[in-house]
DNA sequence: CGAAACCCTGTAGCGGCTACAAGGTCAACC
DNA sequence: GGTTGACCTTGTAGCCGCTACAGGGTTTCG
């Protein structure tokens, strides 16, 4: 199999694969004697597996130890499931951060009535307003 | 004010400030003899302005657009309005991608009985498997 | 034989910073 | 007046996970 047809099975661009076998995710394949590289189906595989961590949203950092971990049947696998439990929580408060930035600009977006100019602004002046100090919680206040 | 105390009393970094300036959205303030930077208060209006609008993650190229609108009295509020509302859309989009997310790797930590090696593991089982086919819709299957 | 589709390497770009190097300036203190 | 240290200047490179070139070689098909 070579890189076209590996990429097309695992839905991902030919650079990225590429790029996989740059950072150490995906080995090194066999060469023809142009120079292709060669694929076999272990390496299709190894490429959904990091595909898949990938929809994930998990760093490549994190899926290589993963895959390093799983390598090595010895380890324990109350790391594995550390690794994914860490990763849970990163996900969990940037979701939270995501709601509040949601009603924030929902109540910004209420503010604005229709048909006038910027100077009359709800929005404009509210986030200059905001920017100002003490009604918002996003920017420290230096003293 | 000088870049330092400029910085510090908008809770940035002196470098974010440069690139700020660099990227057109804060203007280049005047210079002493000796080729610092020197700040009004305007600045440091302007700068919170940006860095409030980062609170809520919209990008740079948006807030340059609001600042653009702002300064143009005339321009309808309705552009403000659509502009803020495209960019709640995506916060929407994001929000609800992590909350799947954010199940499917709870599902998977649930996979983990402890005390185990790697080799009988649940999570890595899952994403190996999962990655291999029909169970997941996250890798879209050629054929 | 020639065109199109594939492959190769190397490099640069995206966003929004952050960090470093190598220097100049300024205020305070001995 | 010399020296320390905190500040400032510019320019450049790094982070992540790709993506998109440029400039070549190879394979495949008609």
């Amino acid at each position: 199999m070579r890189i076209g047809e590996l990429a097309h099975q695992a839905g991902v661009d030919v650079q990225t694969v590429r790029y996989y076998e740059r950072e150490g995710l995906l080995a090194s394949p066999s060469r023809t004697q142009s120079g292709y590289r060669a694929y076999g189906p272990a390496h299709l595989e190894r490429l959904n597996f990091v595909r898949h961590c990938r929809s994930l949203d998990m760093p490549l950092a994190e899926i290589k130890r993963l895959i390093d971990l799983s390598s090595d049947a010895r380890v324990s696998c109350e790391q594995v499931d550390a690794l994914v439990r860490t990763h849970l929580e990163r996900v969990q408060t940037k979701r939270k951060a995501l709601e509040a930035l949601e009603a924030q600009l929902q109540a910004l977006s209420a503010q604005c009535a229709s048909g006038h100019r910027v100077a009359d602004c709800g929005i404009l002046e509210e986030l200059i307003h905001a920017a100002h100090g003490e009604a918002c919680a996003c920017h420290p206040h230096a003293e």
